[in-house]
DNA sequence: GAAGATTGAATAGTCAATCTTT
DNA sequence: AAAGATTGACTATTCAATCTTC
């Protein structure tokens, strides 16, 4: 079998990585400079936004975001110290919980949105042509079926009723 | 302004964000079960043994990599301890220091690499048409290029002689 | 005993000093 | 004082228990 990628393979594999890297790194700096919330923080506050009653599950919101759960929990303490995310119990199954967000977790993403929303358009998709847009959405579609289970659902964006 | 993304543009999004997450997660997961290594000490020991005399500054190892500093140096320190990498003292600049791959970093590199390639192929490039690559690095090359400066270098594969 | 969730210890990563040489 | 690098403290993430309810 050939170990290795072709050498047009790799040249793209290394981008991909690079963009990735580059991508989160500004996503995140630029985020956290305006308005000091981590992407981590981010996608936490919109998941919680767009659920009904603005809570979720800490297992649903896990699945939601990909991560562990004690990743989800440990985040959770972390931004309810802050006042961003509440915990209340769970009337149905006394083992579950949920997370609800807060009045100014709401008010954080509100002003944190516009702001992050210009950075991913500026970016990623300001002289990106819809051709180029197709073939990455084709492209993460495939990858997404070959790793296995999940929803194609991925994680950020178009929260709440927002400013305008 | 237009504060948001078109339904398109977000549904985009949230794919290329979900195949980031799952794709390191899948690609960490399987070299890490496999080799003992992480992806990072990967990269490491990757670029170490793509260079002259298999040795690097840790600033030009953090280039490379897109990293800090002081990544770099914890990385190293990490896996000095384990025996992969070694330093060495800087002839002509007695600040500075080298980052050299030892005998038993190209090892476990080389044992490490024929399963990784694999999986990254399993996952990505099989079954990717010719011009889903091509796409594929347009849109990394744009993205790139609008992240500012650097080199479009990213970090990854085809290291060493190898097996085969 | 399995599911939902949390906790604590260990590993990784970031940020702000620090130290040495230039 | 700036460049190369390291260190220590702090934050984030993972991994392996643990605890409660089903």
């Amino acid at each position: 079998v050939d170990a290795w990628l072709t050498d047009d393979e790799q040249r793209v594999w290394r981008s991909f990585l690079a963009v990735q890297v580059r991508l989160a790194a500004e996503l995140n700096r630029a985020l956290h400079a305006s308005s000091g919330l981590s992407l981590a923080d981010y996608d936490v506050l919109v998941r919680l936004s767009e659920s009904p009653g603005c809570r979720l599950r800490p297992s649903e919101l896990g699945q939601l975001l990909d991560w562990e759960q004690s990743r989800v929990s440990h985040q959770v303490t972390r931004m309810q110290r802050r006042g961003l995310v509440g915990r209340e119990e769970c009337p149905e199954d006394r083992r579950g919980a949920y997370v609800v967000l807060t009045r100014a977790g709401r008010g954080a993403l509100e002003r944190a949105a516009p702001d992050h929303v210009g950075t991913v358009r500026r970016l990623v998709f300001d002289g990106l042509t819809t051709d180029e847009r197709d073939a990455l959405e084709r492209f993460s579609g495939r990858v997404l079926g070959r790793l296995g289970t999940g929803g194609s659902d991925g994680a950020d964006q178009k929260a709440v009723p927002l400013p305008e």
